[in-house]
DNA sequence: CTTGACCTTAGAGCCGACTCCAAGGTTTAC
DNA sequence: GTAAACCTTGGAGTCGGCTCTAAGGTCAAG
């Protein structure tokens, strides 16, 4: 058992989980990382625990949490509990977030594509509710 | 006819498109708006066109394109031509844009959803591809 | 012992579209 | 005539998450 905890550096835990050493490093500026312990060079050590705590923070980023977020999981993973329900909570709330964006989108879409197909087949006719053409140019049926 | 062209400052094109004068002045140093007249005081003049034109803007803006996008049909717009053309390619990269982004959301979307489904059932069990709890904790069935 | 790959820091830069600030000059309404 | 409401400028700040830089110190391999 004496495999001594492996005296991992910011770059060998960024490379564990595909980031750079940067972005540890800023994640630690952001709270997301306790400080780590030094070496006596003042190189960072770190446990293989905080790969886990790398992966944990790339996962949540993947469910689309922001930093912020997860470092209120972490906040509570720390003190020993699993952060479900909190993770519940900004689930739910990235869910609505996540469906308004998508309405939000497809409006746009929607109206997108009906401008691009106006487009399309009358050419500069009234394709737009304001005027794509300048002032002078274009009125040919001028219905304000 | 000799209503004299109104002297609109920036603060009036912009109260009648619904923005602040900083935003039209933002657009200005942007190049959407060509250096305006000025005054005798050195304040902006602008015509009544430039309120079609702030419009414009607001418009392209509404259809999701970014300002610089907007800065294109704008000088094709200024050539005195309409724009339809390079218009209908901003659309079609926008379209196309849209529709990842909404694809994207909903993969998301539906992960998300999932995982909220398995932490209101099951707690801790395994909700998450990584591990929510602190490795000590939770670990019941640690198939790796 | 040298070379090269790592590590350290603080701070600036990036994307987009504003927004706000200070400190002063101008115009307008009463 | 005076006060309020406008205008001017340049530059910094906002949000999010990095990314890059410079100028140095350290460590492992050969």
């Amino acid at each position: 058992m004496t495999t001594a905890t492996a005296p991992l550096t910011v770059g060998k835990v960024a490379e564990a989980v595909g980031v750079s050493a940067d972005t540890i490093r800023h994640w630690e500026h952001e709270g997301l990382f306790p400080a780590a312990g030094r070496s006596a060079a003042g190189y960072r050590r770190y446990g293989p625990e905080a790969i886990d705590r790398a992966r944990f923070i790339r996962t949540c980023q993947g469910a689309g949490l922001r930093l912020g977020d997860i470092a209120d999981l972490l906040a509570v993973r720390d003190t020993g509990v699993c952060p479900c329900e909190p993770a519940e909570q900004h689930l739910e709330r990235r869910i609505g977030e996540i469906s308004a964006e998508i309405a939000r989108l497809e409006g746009l879409r929607s109206q997108l594509t009906s401008m691009l197909r106006a487009v399309e087949d009358g050419g500069c006719g009234e394709p737009l509710p304001a005027n794509w053409c300048p002032p002078e140019q274009c009125e040919e049926g001028g219905a304000t």
